[in-house]
RNA sequence: GCCCGGGUGGCGAAAUUGGUAGACGCAGCAGACUCAAAAUCUGCCGCCUUCACCGGUGUGUCGGUUCGAGUCCGACCCCGGGCACCA
């Protein structure tokens, strides 16, 4: 018999579905292991090779801690909300369910291809009602919920409620002027529901945002790349709309601080802390300066009683260079520009916004020339009476800060390029340090003209800056954060609907029995009117009868309205990451009909041990689950507050591609080295065609109808194609299916190569070529336990017998198997799959050096593959285990699942003699075998007295003997 | 421009704390078995020199620390990824 790894596959896949093996129960008992993987998209390409480079890591490792007795949850499933298959339906007018419904039994047959040891039974969709219900309900927890700034913390907004009742607002508000508990009373229900709109987790409000018109949607931050739509590249433009918003920034200091208490890589911890942006500095106010020309105030000035007095706020990281201000610079998007423009200056500012205005973000940000313009007023330094102008440009935000900076040339190159451009005096504030052609930042220098803080440092004046500006009431203290809010409302068809219902523009949460709300079916998929989501063209669905929250219905009650036909229901859907923001607290308790994820249950799971996901999510759907995480720890539903405890990155398989280069005009080919000698055009041709870089000519021929009379030019007889890394991608035709090469080689080799290509972390264009490796060592494996007693014939495969005995191990032999122990159970701690594979294979190649044939040494060996080539070890240990059976064994056919796993026994690995490399001045001469306990005089006599030493040393006095032990003697002469 | 990674044979890559560089695999070369092929097995395989042994040299470049550097330090070059007017 020899290895047939097709049969072997089928049969024994089909056992473990059988035996539901990879049932995974909710036994508190045993200790937890919790190993994840970022779930897929189920898009209509399937999967390639690159997709299960992390299913497999974590396949490995979670059958891996299984057999070292752990309950392992490792469960897949599917992100099948989104975009994608919304523009399908648009397109084709298939619903997304049923599109989303295939895709996904494509997905789960290829997955089941690779033998992957996920309990089904715990799959989650998170189109499916039964899960999105819960989405809704966790939604109404965030928008029932505020941030309580004192304890750092969300609280249910009825805290809040009852503090603005007995004592009124809190001393720091948000959008809103201060009231008294009184005063809050005597509000109506809509200022009320406004106010407490401003503290919501999950909140609607009028802001600019994202507008992508191809997609007829809004976007959030992470999912606008250089000014175009991540997906699909298309132009994003500012929008002022009504949307829903997560109050992320409030959890922005724990976002960061929590990053100090999980295992990421220090790129993934920067990409989430630059993108949160913590910055402190101080707010510091500039009198502006009366002006006799100055334009009349509009009448909704936000200058305080005019100009009189008025003052401009700045934010600054740099409170320490407060005497190098030469100029302030406002965003031109502030109201604040057309109070204080004078009459000579009104023209050239109108102009200028006017400008601004025509610019598109993208090209704001593709050419980042200097432009700005003078407003014609002055404000004044505050500690030493300087008249400082005041310009608008466009390289300041409005979005950040204050949206007004106070300009210090000498110390900020785009502040000193600003002033350069439009001549405006420097002044130097740091002496030396400044050379007149560039700005520089440091903050050793001791400062110069700058009044009370000369002779400081400029990192010890800050201190001393910002008590200057408390004390004198001009400012304070400040931290920024880059990060915003994020953009939760989407106006699409494909998502969750928001359990809300609008009566009289206040919006209201339904009941909680009413969830989940389902989508309803539509028949076209364009959008609504007014920038709204397909769902507003659905009028008997938006004003369907649905119970509000008890409070809430009282509430509208005792306004007057009609329950059942009041209001309507929000119609814009929830975005992609919704659902993907808490789907590892559903895989804990999947069917739970009560509860998104019972509290016992996720008490006994836990974080998330080991999650393994592209890096392409570090600051979307990390940060998101991460914030929900912390929101449903503040609200006492979870036990933790990070859901993963450690995160790897695996590489992305980048594709192969190979071109032919056809002469122009002609329907002729030239091979990649001659090429050059004709005018040609390159061409993608499937890498599937090519073996190595020859293409077979004939398959060619046959790929297209153009091609098959087509002439080539070759080189040696062959036709060779250039080759180019790229994405892997179905339109360069140089993706590879896992499934043919599962057929062609087996999953066990698949699985196995994969990871030896390299480490998981590692990014790597995909190569076929060596496969044959793997399978070679698989094959080899096999011919241990079974051998070829009869010849192959022409009519069919020779007879083979198992070969295994239950002789008794040689040292040798046991040296071997327990090195292999070792190895491979560090290289699978440590995330080293390559080298565990080449592991196996030198522990292989000894063994059959050995002609070891013996089930102490095959059985173990067997255990530790199993891991990896699920398949190959199943079938050989249940073969071992018929003809050997033992008490373990005993009473049917035992899985390799519960096997004992192998134990390491240090004595054959460690040795009491050792060749010692021998150098001399660092350069080896010779070896010599020591006893290991010998004494470094031992030693130093035995190498004194060694002939090719004393050959070294000549006459020389050795001046040391350097011992690395148990590695090598060195000799300094 | 700034911040992370990373540069090792023809190729993918190994090398716990500085201690025999290139394990393992692919490709290549030579040989065994075969009428032949496939499969399998054996040997060689960084570069220079040599019939061979020996020797020299060698981990992007230059320099440093050390008895000893792929590994540590300094300067530079190249590649990959992320961020990019956030004051």
């Amino acid at each position: 018999m020899e290895y047939n790894f097709s049969d072997i596959e089928s049969k024994w896949r089909a056992h473990w579905k059988q035996t539901k093996a990879y049932k995974t129960p909710n036994d508190f008992n045993k200790p937890k292991c919790y190993v994840l993987d970022m779930f897929p998209y189920p898009s209509g390409a399937g999967l390639h090779v690159g997709h299960p480079l992390g299913y497999i890591a974590s396949d490995i490792y979670s059958r891996y801690k299984r057999l070292k007795g752990f309950n392992v949850l490792h469960p897949m499933g599917f992100d099948s909300f989104g975009l994608p298959a919304e523009q399908y339906a648009l397109d084709t007018g298939q619903h997304p369910a049923v599109t989303t419904k295939k895709n996904i039994e494509t997905f789960k047959a290829q997955l089941d291809n690779i033998g992957f040891c996920y309990d089904w039974e715990r799959e989650v969709q998170t189109s499916d009602p039964n899960y999105y219900k819960w989405t809704q309900w966790i939604f109404l927890q965030l928008f029932n919920s505020y941030f309580d700034k004192k304890g750092n913390k969300a609280k249910p907004i009825g805290n809040l409620i009852q503090q603005f009742n007995t004592v009124g607002s809190l001393p720091v508000t948000m959008n809103h002027a201060p009231f008294t508990a009184t005063e809050w009373k005597s509000f109506d229900e809509k200022k009320q529901q406004d106010i407490l709109m401003n503290y919501r987790l999950a909140f609607c409000g009028y802001g600019e945002v994202n507008w992508c018109e191809a997609l007829g949607t809004v976007l959030a931050n992470d999912e606008v790349v250089n000014g175009v739509s991540e997906r699909g590249g298309h132009p994003v433009v500012k929008k002022k709309l009504r949307q829903w918003y997560l109050r992320i920034t409030e959890y922005a200091d724990r976002l960061l601080q929590g990053l100090d208490t999980v295992d990421f890589s220090d790129a993934m911890k920067e990409m989430q802390s630059n993108w949160i942006g913590k910055s402190s500095g101080a707010e510091i106010d500039f009198a502006i300066k009366k002006h006799s020309s100055q334009s009349k105030s509009s009448e909704n000035s936000p200058l305080e009683g005019g100009l009189e007095g008025a003052s401009l706020r700045v934010y600054t990281t740099r409170p320490d260079t407060i005497f190098g201000v030469d100029f302030i610079v406002i965003a031109p998007e502030l109201e604040v520009v057309h109070q204080i423009k004078s009459a000579e200056q009104t023209a050239a500012v109108d102009e200028y916004l006017a400008y601004v205005k025509s610019r598109s973000e993208r090209e704001r940000m593709a050419e980042k020339k200097i432009s700005g313009v003078f407003t014609g007023a002055y404000a004044i330094n505050p500690f030493d009476g300087r008249e400082i102008p005041i310009w608008i440009s466009e390289y300041v935000l409005a979005g950040y800060g204050t949206g007004a900076i106070m300009a210090v040339p000498c110390g900020d190159e785009r502040d000193f390029k600003f002033a350069q451009h439009f001549q405006i005096p420097i002044t130097n504030i740091i002496g030396a340090h400044f050379n007149g052609q560039e700005a520089n930042a440091t903050k050793e220098a001791t400062l110069e003209n700058s009044g009370f803080l000369n002779g400081l440092v400029m990192k010890e004046a800050m201190e001393v800056a910002i008590k200057a500006i408390e004390e004198k009431g001009i400012g304070t203290r400040k931290v920024n954060f880059k990060m915003r809010d994020a953009a939760f409302s989407r106006q699409r068809y494909w998502g969750e609907p928001f359990p809300i219902k609008w009566i009289n523009g206040i919006a209201y949460p339904i009941d909680e029995s009413e969830l989940p709300l389902t989508l309803p079916d539509v028949e076209k998929y364009t959008p609504g009117p007014d920038g709204q989501g397909p769902l507003a063209n659905i009028e008997n669905w938006v004003k369907q009868p649905v119970k509000l929250s008890k409070e809430s219905e009282a509430k509208v009650l005792s306004s007057g309205k009609d329950l059942g036909e009041a209001g309507t229901l929000e119609t814009n859907t929830m975005p992609g990451y919704a659902g993907s923001s808490w789907y590892f607290l559903r895989y804990m308790d999947p069917q739970n009909e009560n509860n998104f994820c019972d509290r016992k249950v996720s008490d006994y799971w836990n974080q998330v041990d080991l999650y393994i996901g592209g890096t392409e999510h570090a600051v979307g759907h990390l940060l998101y689950s991460r914030m929900w995480t912390k929101a449903l720890y503040d609200l006492g539903h979870i036990g933790f507050d990070e859901p993963f405890k450690r995160l790897v990155n695996q590489g992305m398989i980048q594709g192969s591609s190979r071109f032919v280069y056809r002469v122009q005009g002609e329907n002729k080919f030239v091979s990649f080295g001659l090429k050059n000698k004709y005018a040609h055009d390159a061409i993608h041709v499937d890498v599937n065609m090519v073996d190595g870089y020859d293409l077979n000519i004939e398959t060619f021929r046959n790929w297209r109808e153009e091609y098959a009379n087509a002439d080539f030019i070759l080189e040696d007889g062959k036709y060779i194609c250039g080759s180019e890394v790229e994405k892997m991608s179905k339109r360069y035709y140089n993706t590879v299916n896992p499934d043919d090469l599962c057929f062609k080689y087996g999953a066990d080799t698949f699985r196995m190569y994969e990871m030896f290509l390299g480490p998981v972390e590692m990014s790597k264009p995909w190569d076929t070529k060596g496969i044959e490796g793997v399978h070679r060592f698989l094959k080899k494996l096999w011919r241990l336990f079974y051998k070829e007693i009869k010849a192959p014939t022409s009519v069919g495969v020779g007879e083979a017998a198992f070969i295994v005995t239950a002789e008794e191990a040689t040292p040798a032999e046991l040296k071997v198997i327990h090195q292999t122990i070792k190895k491979i159970e560090s290289d699978t701690e440590r995330f080293s799959f390559n080298t565990a594979v080449s592991g196996f294979m030198i522990a292989v190649n000894e063994l059959t050096d050995l002609k070891c044939h013996k089930k102490a040494i095959l059985e173990p060996l067997l255990i530790l593959l199993a891991p990896y080539a699920p398949h190959i070890a199943e079938e050989l240990y249940a073969q071992l285990c018929k003809v050997h059976p033992t008490s373990h064994t005993e009473g049917g056919e035992v899985s390799i699942l519960d096997a004992p796993y192998p134990i390491f026994e240090a004595k054959y690995v460690t040795e009491t003699s050792k060749e010692y490399p021998i150098s001399i001045n660092g350069k080896l001469r010779t070896t010599m075998h020591i006893a290991l306990d010998a004494t470094e005089a031992d030693v130093k006599a035995l190498v004194l007295e060694n002939e090719i030493v004393k050959k070294w040393l000549a006459d020389k006095e050795p001046k040391k003997f350097i011992f690395v032990k148990n590695k090598m003697v060195n000799v300094v002469i």
